[in-house]
DNA sequence: CAAGTATATACCGTGTTTGGTATACAAGAA
DNA sequence: TTCTTGTATACCAAACACGGTATATACTTG
């Protein structure tokens, strides 16, 4: 598997990775709700455990799982260059449509969406 | 493929984003630069082109292939939730630490490393 | 037109991943 | 011990993605 974007390559492990966010959970707690055989379960768990994504304690006869932060921070890290790309792309955009409506304001034929200090914000970067 | 994160999934496709953050690239340029065989560029494009990670305009005979942000920001958005995680992850720790201090003060046994508000600050959220 | 350059696609072989089923292993309960 | 619950693993089959090679397409230049 080897690397942390094969990992979270599976529809299912992400799921499973949805669930852990909340609070650790046991094999069958995720096999319940994900409505999804046990030996899958298994075999996603064991994946994301050997990629760090979890670790699991024993209690009983069951093992609960719980998340751990490192390769999600490490692809998280990876997404850092990009983000940089992408708020430059947005000012960029910004800066086009400014000029776009100070040239067709004399002909105001297009009417686009106020602009300005007011309008929605991105997630992304605040900075 | 489906997925953006069956996109990301393969090393090579990564590697052609990663490229392409700095300026748009034309498919020879990519098969120098990462010394793969010109098919093998041309496929994995056409997967991040399909998926919604790049855009080509043509140049005469070459292909200009740009970033487009927004299969990125979905993988940044589904972070999100983990972010959060994470951070409490850290307080829950550093409160951890803290109360070790206190109860470790009168034996000090085991110097730890300053604590407060000149400590390293980590990447994730500055809120 | 022919030749050359740049890119895309078709085809094939192969390794890997995934789901499914059955079974093994472990720990409590009776 | 035997039974039951909870979880892991072994095995198999099907699907699929990837690399490699050859070839097709498109545009330019002579």
């Amino acid at each position: 598997m080897e690397s942390v974007f094969e990992v979270i390559a599976e529809p299912n492990r992400r799921a499973i990775l949805s669930l852990l966010v909340s609070s650790q959970q046991s094999v069958g707690e995720i096999e319940r709700q994900l409505a999804m055989p046990q030996p899958a379960v298994s075999k996603h768990l064991r994946v994301l455990r050997e990629a760090g994504f979890v670790e699991s304690t024993v209690a009983a006869q069951r093992r609960l799982y719980r998340l751990k932060p490192e390769p999600l921070q490490e692809i998280d890290a990876w997404l850092a260059p990009f983000r940089r790309f992408w708020s430059a792309h947005v000012d960029a955009l910004e800066r086009h449509l400014d000029r776009m409506d100070q040239s067709t304001a004399t002909k105001s034929k297009t009417a686009r969406k106020r602009r300005g200090p007011n309008r929605e914000r991105h997630k992304g970067e605040t900075k």
